[in-house]
DNA sequence: TAGTGGTCTAGACCACTGC
DNA sequence: CAGTGGTCTAGACCACTAG
């Protein structure tokens, strides 16, 4: 269906002065802007390589530069021996947030630390269970703790944190109380976090820590429970912060960005 | 400082039954593994391809494949004339999350809908004004609705929506209560969202809302302020939802991945 | 079995860097 | 200026997919 038997590279045959983008650009422009006109319609096959070449007059590992990047974006899915299929006719986009620790993702000011209260061996009954979402029975070794500033002599909250058993050692870390548990964990154990899960709600502040965080009980309160996931999915760690009102606000920012995976 | 002048690809010469990795492959996990380990330390210049060419007995291409992963990895930063830079040891990491839609960070459930109550301009007094962030006496396009589900009788939480005027149109969409506003914004007007800011903190029931939120005045609340961001980093719309304790709970998962930018 | 994409070679010219 | 990485060609063999 092309015009005619010719290449559509014409004009730029002999021109290598570095002015122009490079072809394998071109190339890239081109399909896409046919796969995203339809042209090249989503679920369709791409032409195979040894065609392109022809009608781009250009060697094979110009057009696979050209497909590689296309590919990249999220628009083609590229099998050998079946060919590339068209998956989408413009980059997916998604908003996403990225931090390096989840202590930027909770942002906590810099200066924040816990200060240990206890520590002791639990055996979760029926209402841990359910807020761990783990079996009663089950033994977990517990750090309560108060979070505060340097800077205000409120303090920000009061934390439990709920660690495997076999972990307990992080508490003799040096740093214990000024880095993250699962950090530690990290650390001495070489058990790595990779998923984290997060739950806030609205609550009251239980009578028992209203004298420890010097507010009344009952008081309108934010908790957030965090869950740490290591390698095997296993949830190693958990804990539970209650906020008195106006002692924390937590945020977050997304940013739009093309879709990976 | 090579033990001697012959490649380090004897062994692998005459084996093209690819049972073995691909050569590039192979040379992606040396050159890594002494980056990691240090014996091409981190700031120092990695070997140009050519002499990489003949360490590995392999062509540019084989190299260059070798040097593409690692520099998507994070490792390397390559310039023509200049080099290869190590600038990392190892893959930085950090916990992402990902989401096609503000809805599915907000996690809230399908069959939830908004119901208007008011709608009307208002100019920020200073308490607004600090809420918002804006200016004392900017006017806004003030939406005011109830969030409920299908599924329960109780009230999921009320919401001021603030958008600029220019864009108060979106109320006369037709699916203008199931879908977000700044999505209406972004299909009617042609304003993307490029960046949204969340915050949450504890809260209480404003008494004016009260019985439209069928619980007391006073009781514990969670308050969430989002602001939406569009392609010229003006901030188009605000909103404030408040939610009464119980009713729901914002929940979020982060993983572990590689970090890139 | 014919055709696809994946890997690989041995060349080449270029713009750019840093000396 | 010599040397670097970026682009590009024209070949080749392979494993795999689909008919």
């Amino acid at each position: 269906m092309e015009p005619s038997v010719g290449s559509e590279r014409s004009k730029r045959a002999g021109t290598r002065s570095r002015a122009t983008a490079p072809l394998y650009q071109l190339i890239t422009q081109r399909l896409t802007e046919e796969i995203r006109t339809g042209v090249l319609p989503v679920g369709g096959l791409l032409p195979p390589e040894v065609e392109l070449c022809k009608r781009f007059d250009a060697s094979r590992y110009t057009v696979r530069e050209a497909l590689r990047t296309i590919t990249e974006r999220g628009l083609l899915v590229r099998r050998p021996g079946a060919g590339s299929v068209v998956i989408a006719s413009e980059t997916p986009t998604a908003f996403t947030q990225s931090v390096r620790t989840v202590e930027e993702l909770m942002n906590y000011p810099a200066d924040t630390f816990r200060k240990n209260v206890s520590t002791r061996l639990v055996v979760a009954d029926k209402a841990l269970a359910l807020l761990l979402n783990c079996a009663v029975g089950m033994r977990w070794f517990r750090i309560s703790a108060i979070r505060r500033t340097h800077t205000s002599p409120e303090p920000l909250g009061w934390t439990d944190i709920y660690l495997l058993p076999r972990y307990s050692k992080v508490v003799d870390a040096v740093d214990h109380a000024q880095t993250h548990v699962y950090r530690q964990v990290e650390r001495m154990y070489g058990e790595p976090t990779v998923r984290a899960r997060f739950e806030i709600f609205a609550s009251r502040i239980p009578s028992r820590l209203a004298r420890a965080l010097n507010v009344a009980g009952g008081t309108p309160a934010l908790t957030f429970v965090r869950r740490y996931y290591g390698a095997s999915g296993e949830n190693f760690e958990n804990s539970v912060t209650v906020h008195p009102e106006r002692r924390f606000t937590y945020s977050m920012e997304v940013q739009r960005e093309p879709l990976r995976n």
